[in-house]
RNA sequence: GCGGGUGUAGCUCAGUGGUAGAGUGUCACCUUGCCAAGGUGAAUGUCGAGGGUUCGAAUCCCUUCACCCGCUCCA
């Protein structure tokens, strides 16, 4: 245990997740689901406060984008939409976004260091890996490859590199077994790729030519299916043709009611549809508390738009949804925005005007960064997809009146975890403080946290509970407020510490005799006193 | 999915085969009155779950679930 000696604390004192994850739990903020049962993986629900904390989010988000006036790059009010859709769509659905077939990603194990890997990952990562690059020197000159310097490589950098490697467990089978090979197509010269699958592969005739793991040389299983989609049944009957899932990703529903919305609004080209929803992923690994949950909640908007206005529009999204986040809270240096490189990008958006993600730094990521939301060109991919699936093509392209032109428009698609921000609310507002009671307080900004006020008569007696009881009514006709008479007034403030409510009115017996109260601020602990009969606009002015 | 670790009261933990405990928190009352003060009292556990060994299991064995770390995955 170190000493704390220092009177004035660090300002930067580490925040530790364990310690953030318990205080959602003693606090009320996130419980993980079912737990009387033992819990469930992946899972999370989440408490009173908690709750509100990410209904806020929520609610900020639909205000901001979909109901308050919102200016774009040309000036003109940006006009989004709102839709609800549901969880399990017609299966077809997931066939034209790629998702049955594409989301459900081949996976290998090597038999020897037991990692696993994507499939159509091992190759690049195979060029990559130190032995194949030892082994691409050797063969650089094929002519010169002989078995005394294979089996030298073997028992010298092969061991080090490679200790999986066929070549290197066993020698003799695999050398004697390769010169047959090679006898047998006349001693041709093989590429680099596939001399390296003889050298991995011991017994031919039994298993074929052998994929090395990319760590150790070793032998990889067969590709086995991960689908990431959750699989249900549709009707009475369990077959394969009741066979449904749940969304993967809101965006589809967004999609498929594009026309639907064209038809029954009066939406033109540049317009958004905007959606908060529940989506579902069978992850591999859920981890880091709810950062990557199989159940979880996204606020997406599909951002339609003429195909050669996409540059601008993607760098107007990118910036304002980076300082709509710095605007909620997220105002420090642990919120960064992340232009994607060209090779990491989606296979729909290769060729778009860019990619970027809005990424903070969480503990558990730390130094590195966790995406919160992320803002791409989908191009008109998922639109033109739909209108193949669906049998109507080139029928359904969008019609604009004002430059008489047919086209599928693009999408720029911000799409955000609303649990992944509830998240990064929770650590970012986390501040330990030793010098305080609580050790902790939650710094949200007033507009998302839970509570705004707590209200106190400062001894349960002399008439203040009364006071204190109409202010607290009067307050809460708008706002989500606090009464609290018991215990101590510390104990008291130190909770509302932890619950991150921004301000504390206490009701004192100077404050009863001049009709004042006193108002504590949360960050700095500092007390100003204001006139009872101001305190509602007092608060309004803050709070929002 | 693989390897390692952990699991006892809301929380932090003690308890290594023989009656489940402490601190803290929670609640009530008293007292006090501006930052978890003090006093008195109360509630709270299928010892993660299931099975086995044993006269007897929180403790030993097996299985399983959850969490943490690492690998991996993450349209």
């Amino acid at each position: 245990m170190s000493e704390v000696t220092a009177s004035t604390p660090s300002p930067a004192a580490p925040k530790k997740m364990d310690d953030i994850v318990a205080l959602c739990r003693r606090r009320g903020f996130i419980f993980q689901s079912s737990e009387i049962y033992g819990g469930i993986n992946g899972f999370w629900d989440y408490g009173p406060l908690g709750t509100s904390l990410k209904r806020n989010l929520k609610n900020a988000w639909w205000n901001d984008v979909v109901e308050r006036e919102l200016i774009g790059p040309d000036g003109n009010s940006v006009d989004i939409v709102g839709v609800d859709c549901t969880i399990i769509m017609n299966p077809k659905t997931w066939v034209a976004s790629g998702h049955v077939g594409g989301f459900a990603d081949l996976m290998s194990t090597c038999r020897q260091c037991k990692k696993l890997m994507r499939w159509d990952h091992v190759w690049d990562m195979l060029s990559e890996s130190d032995w194949w690059k030892s082994i691409e020197e050797l063969y650089s000159t094929p002519s010169a490859v002989t078995s005394e310097a294979l089996m030298k490589w073997a028992q010298g950098k092969g061991r080090k590199l490679a200790p999986g490697l066929a070549l290197v467990r066993n020698p003799q089978v695999t050398l004697s077994w390769l010169a047959e090979r090679l006898a047998a197509q006349g001693n041709q010269y093989m590429d680099t790729r596939e001399f390296v699958r003889h050298l991995a592969t011991e017994q031919f005739a039994r298993d074929g030519l052998q994929t090395p793991c990319p760590h150790c040389g070793g032998e990889l299983t067969e590709p086995r299916q991960f689908n990431l989609m959750f699989e249900t049944n549709c009707g009475a009957v369990k077959d394969e043709n009741s066979l449904a899932y749940l969304r993967p990703e809101t965006a589809q529903g967004i999609f498929t009611n594009f026309w639907n919305v064209c038809d029954s609004t009066r939406v033109k080209v540049p317009f958004g549809i905007a959606q908060i929803g529940k989506a579902f992923r069978n992850e591999v690994t859920p981890r880091n508390f709810t950062f990557r949950s199989r159940e979880f909640e996204q606020m997406e908007i599909e951002f339609f738009i003429r195909p050669d206005t996409a540059n601008e529009w993607y760098k107007w999204w990118r910036d304002w949804r980076f300082s709509w986040w710095q605007k909620i809270g997220l105002a420090g240096a642990n919120l960064i925005l992340r232009e994607h490189d060209r090779d990491e990008l989606a296979h729909y958006a290769k060729e778009g005007a860019g990619t970027s993600d809005i990424e903070y730094r969480f503990p558990f990521t730390a130094p590195g960064f966790g995406e919160l939301e992320g803002i791409a060109h989908r191009a008109d991919f998922d639109l033109k997809a739909h209108a193949t699936h669906c049998g109507k093509g080139d029928k359904m392209r969008y019609f604009d009146q004002e430059k008489n032109d047919r086209y599928f428009p693009h999408v720029i698609e911000p799409s955000a975890g609303a649990d992944r921000g509830t998240l990064a609310l929770l650590c970012e507002a986390y501040t330990p403080d030793p010098t305080r009671a609580s050790g902790v307080y939650m710094n949200f900004t007033p507009r998302m946290a839970p509570v705004k006020a707590g209200v106190f008569p400062l001894v349960n007696k002399d008439g203040l509970p009364e006071i204190a009881e109409r202010l607290y009514r009067d307050l809460r006709r708008k706002h989500s407020i606090e009464f609290d008479e018991k215990q101590s007034i510390g104990k008291r403030y130190a909770r509302m510490d932890e619950a991150g409510t921004p301000y504390c009115i206490t009701i004192d017996h100077d404050g009863a005799s001049s009709g004042t109260a006193t108002i504590r601020h949360r960050d700095t602990q500092a007390q100003d006193r204001v006139a009872l009969d101001q305190i509602p606009a007092w608060i309004d002015e803050r709070v929002g």
